[in-house]
RNA sequence: GGUGGGGUAGCGAAGCGGUCAAACGCAUCAGACUGUAAAUCUGACGACUUCGGUCUUCGAAGGUUCGAAUCCUUCCCCCACCA
């Protein structure tokens, strides 16, 4: 059992906002005594299964706080997820159906737990108190929180102020989330940089309900592979946790040089002496910035596969795109009678379109042995053997 | 209920009778280059095509016109403001 100050130490490293720290500690010191763990919170969407390293930071920080003998209370909103999307305009946020939203829980729990320790996981579902919930109870709710209130979200008072709709129901959000933790009775709540508010709601319905408030947390937002936005299903700048080694390997190599170094310090958890370390060593020229990005995919992928798999990913990446080699999955085809190449590349979905072909093949783009084919009405015989190329990434090998 | 502003390709956003398959930006894809699926530069980016064109798109349906994303009518949807 780590010390008070130790725990200390370790949970509040990395975070943005800590509210308040003195609580922390009053928290941990009593848990210490009575050997009651503590209970963190964290909540998920669960129209979106596919959890990614910006989640991964986040979760991260709960297994520490495992690790340290306390419970993370993991909570699916299906009732959130089942109302869907307020302004109706996101087709990524629709409202789900029962079913759909188990089966979401599935995939996230498989996925979770490649990060937190089961045992020390407690799964809630949010329509556990939601569903039961009468309208005199949400309204109830609803009166603990004024308009004023809700416009101190920074997101939300931007929008006010330059005429952008804001509905109802996304004020609800907040209220909802809150009234998690009041129900969960949770001792700290953690979530990027962009739920402060609502963590920060939570502690005030915690009061209303004569609890001891949560202790608020909040995790810097990642950025994407696109090095601007924040990780996102819907940007599709993301690296899933449950993707494939090479995958994850060739979406982390196309980070660009300056983003590595948060990957570093966020994905990895590495201190800022140790990525200063790193950066100053590539700036001087002496390390290989190539190489250096190579080992972060690498160590990366080992916490989510082993370290062979990590090898094996990257000797890939290298074959491929240094060397030219076959990736190992080629699909492999043989031609039983002649046929148009841009058809065989329409049906081998090599090309979105056979006009996108064309242009592919004007582009020198498709290639067959390495030899770029020019002619866009090229027949190819039956039997025809050897490696078809379309750009860098998309091959089929004949046989 | 009233007033005003909108709905354009994956997204954002121009266009407001012909030269519009529709500017521009982002995203995407390709080529060159390289240290990589970084960066940079170049190009492409509705579908089909015998490369001459053909066809389907600008919320929906009708209409005016030789000709409509652009004008008219009706309808559907969204937003802000004032009540």
């Amino acid at each position: 059992m780590k010390s008070v100050q130790e725990q200390l130490d370790i949970l509040t490293s990395r975070v943005v906002d800590l509210h308040s720290r003195e609580e922390l500690e009053k928290k941990l010191t009593r848990s210490a005594e009575t050997g009651k763990p503590l209970r963190i919170k964290l909540g998920a969407d669960p129209s979106a299964p596919d959890i990614h390293l910006g989640h991964a930071v986040a979760l991260k920080k709960l297994r520490e706080f495992q690790d340290c003998g306390h419970t993370v209370v993991f909570i699916i909103g299906d009732f959130t997820g089942m109302i869907g999307d307020p302004s109706g305009k996101s087709k990524t946020r629709k409202s789900l159906s029962r079913e759909e939203v188990l089966a979401n829980a599935e995939t996230y729990k498989e996925q979770v737990f490649k990060i937190l320790d089961p045992e020390k996981t407690e799964l809630r579902f949010n329509g556990e108190w939601f569903h039961p919930m009468t309208f005199e109870e949400v309204i109830r709710l609803s009166a603990k929180v004024t308009v004023a209130q809700m416009l101190q979200r920074d997101d939300f008072s931007k929008r006010f102020g330059a005429n952008q709709p804001i509905s109802l129901v996304e004020f609800l959000y907040p209220l909802v989330q809150g009234y998690d933790s009041v129900m969960v009775e949770a001792d700290v709540e953690l979530g990027g940089t962009d739920q402060l508010f609502n963590l920060l709601l939570g502690r005030e319905l915690q009061k209303e309900e004569g609890q001891e408030p949560q202790v608020v947390m909040t995790m810097p937002l990642l950025e994407g592979l696109d090095g601007v936005q924040k990780m996102s299903k819907s940007l599709n700048n993301y690296v899933g946790i449950s993707e494939a080694p090479k995958e994850m390997f060739g979406k982390l190599m196309s980070i660009s040089d300056d983003l590595m170094w948060r990957y570093f310090s966020l994905v990895l958890g590495r201190t800022e002496a140790e990525v200063n370390t790193i950066r100053t060593g590539v700036e001087s020229g002496e390390l290989n910035p190539r190489k250096v990005k190579d080992e972060l995919a690498q160590e990366i992928i080992c916490q989510f596969y082993s370290p062979e798999e990590a090898k094996e990913a990257s000797e890939e990446f290298t074959a491929v795109f240094a060397k030219g080699a076959l990736p190992e999955d080629t699909p492999e085809l043989h031609l039983d009678a002649d046929i148009a190449l841009l058809d065989l590349l329409a049906d081998q979905n090599m090309v979105g379109s056979k006009g996108e072909g064309r242009r592919l093949i004007k582009q020198n783009a498709v290639k067959l042995d390495d030899a770029a084919i020019q002619d866009a009405q090229r027949i190819l015989t039956a039997g025809q053997t050897g490696i078809l190329k379309v750009g860098k990434r998309r091959f089929l090998k004949l046989i």
